[in-house]
DNA sequence: CGATTTTTTGAATCATATCAACGTACGTGG
DNA sequence: CCACGTACGTTGATATGATTCAAAAAATCG
C-alpha cells in the first residue's frame, strides 16, 4: 500500500514497527487520472501529498488569464499549499495530475496528532520542509540572476528526469518563459552540440 | 542580553524558566558594524543569525560579477546559509551588515542538541522553518508571475520597512532590476497619483 | 566642505513577447 | 483502422520593454 511512501521516510528517519504502524494508519491512498484536479484555486487544501506514482504540477493563474507552474511533483515528491493547509485560507494554486497518479495522502487533524505524538513523524517533517526549503531558494536564487537559456540548462541538470516526461510548454511555464522562446532556447543549445 | 531572541520565540511557543535557561546558554551576541561580512562565500556557515538590530543582506556573485541580493533580514528576522549550515558545504552566499547590527548566534552543535533534547526548540524551528519556506514560495511566484512593476509594488506592500531603510539599488537587485529600471518605475508610479 | 555614492535621464541596443501561420503528432470517435 | 479535430512545437515578422552605456544631478559621508 504505502511501500514508496515508507520507504522514502525511512531513508531519513527509522521507524520501529509500532511507529510505522501509527503512521500508516493516518493514510489513506487516493488514485488521479491524467487531467484530473487534486486542488482548485479558491479550495481549502486539506491534504499533504506524497506522489508514489505520475506525475502533478501545481499552477496559479493570474490576472490576465495565463498559467504559472510553479511547482512539478512525480514520484517521491510531496507536494501540497502548505499556506491554505496551516492556515485554512483558500489556495491560490491549482494541483493536477499530468499523467494518472496514485497519491499517499495525510489529512490536517491525523498531521497535528502526529507532530504532537510521534517525534519521529515531528523529525520526519522538519527534514522534508529543509528540503524543500533549500531547493526553493535555489530555485529562487536562479531564477533572479540567471538568463532564461541558463535557467533552462540548471532545469535540464536539476530535474531530467522532468525534462523527459512533460510537454515544452509546461517547462516554458515552469521557468517564466514561452514557449516560443523556449523553442529558440532549444534550436540554439542544439547547433551548440 | 537575548530578549528580542526569546520574546520572538515566545510568541510562538511558551517555554518554561527552565527551559529558556538551557536555551539561553546555547546562545551568544555578536555585534557587526556596518559593511562588515558574517559571512563570505566561500566560507561555511556555522551559524542560525538572528536579528535583533539593524540590517543585513544576504547576496551571490555571478560569474559575470554581478551580485544579486537573496534577502534582507531586520529586526526579529533570523538569516542564516542553511544548504551550508546543515551540509558543512562552502556557502555560495555572501552576508553583511547594511546597517549596525546586534545579532544572536547559535552555532551548529547547539542547534543539534537543542533539537535533540529540547521539544520547545525542535517545534520553533520547524515553525520557522515553515514560515521562511512560505515567504520563500510567495517570493519565487511573484517571480515567475509578475511584471517588474508589480513585483515592486508587492515588495512595497510586504516590506514597507525595508523599503525606507535600504538604498534603492539594493532594492532593484532584490528584485532583479537594473538600477535604471527601478528609477523609471518608480517615475512611473508617482505619475499616476 | 569636498569626495564618493546614489539616483536620474537620455539614446542606442538587445532580448523576449506577441501575433500569425504552418506542420506535426496524438487520441477519439465513427 | 482511418479521418478528424485538437494539442503541441516551430518559424518568421514585428513590437515592446529592459539593459547598457554615458553623463549629469542629487544625496550622503567623513
Amino acid at each position: 500500500m504505502y511501500n514508496l511512501y515508507f520507504e522514502n521516510f525511512i531513508k531519513r528517519v527509522p521507524l520501529e514497527p509500532h511507529e510505522r504502524e501509527k503512521i500508516s494508519s493516518c493514510l489513506t491512498i487516493k488514485n488521479l487520472r491524467r487531467n484530473q484536479y487534486l486542488l482548485q484555486a479558491g479550495d481549502i487544501c486539506k491534504y499533504i501529498t506524497f506522489v508514489q506514482k505520475g506525475a502533478l504540477k501545481q499552477y496559479t493563474t493570474d490576472l490576465y488569464g495565463n498559467n504559472h507552474i510553479v511547482q512539478f511533483a512525480i514520484e517521491n515528491w510531496t507536494i501540497s499549499d502548505m499556506e491554505s493547509f496551516i492556515t485554512g485560507n483558500p489556495s491560490i494554486y491549482h494541483i493536477d495530475a499530468m499523467e494518472d497518479a496514485q497519491l499517499v495522502l495525510i489529512d490536517k487533524a491525523a498531521h497535528e496528532m502526529l507532530l504532537k505524538e510521534e517525534p519521529k513523524y515531528q523529525e520526519y517533517m522538519r527534514l522534508q520542509l529543509t528540503g524543500a526549503y533549500l531547493a526553493m531558494q535555489k530555485r529562487l536564487n536562479s531564477s533572479i540572476s540567471l538568463s532564461p537559456e541558463e535557467r533552462y540548462n540548471e532545469f535540464l541538470v536539476m530535474r531530467p528526469d522532468i525534462s523527459q516526461r512533460v510537454p515544452q510548454h509546461m517547462i516554458a511555464s515552469y521557468l517564466g518563459l514561452q514557449p516560443e522562446t523556449l523553442s529558440r532556447i532549444r534550436k540554439k543549445n542544439s547547433r551548440k552540440l
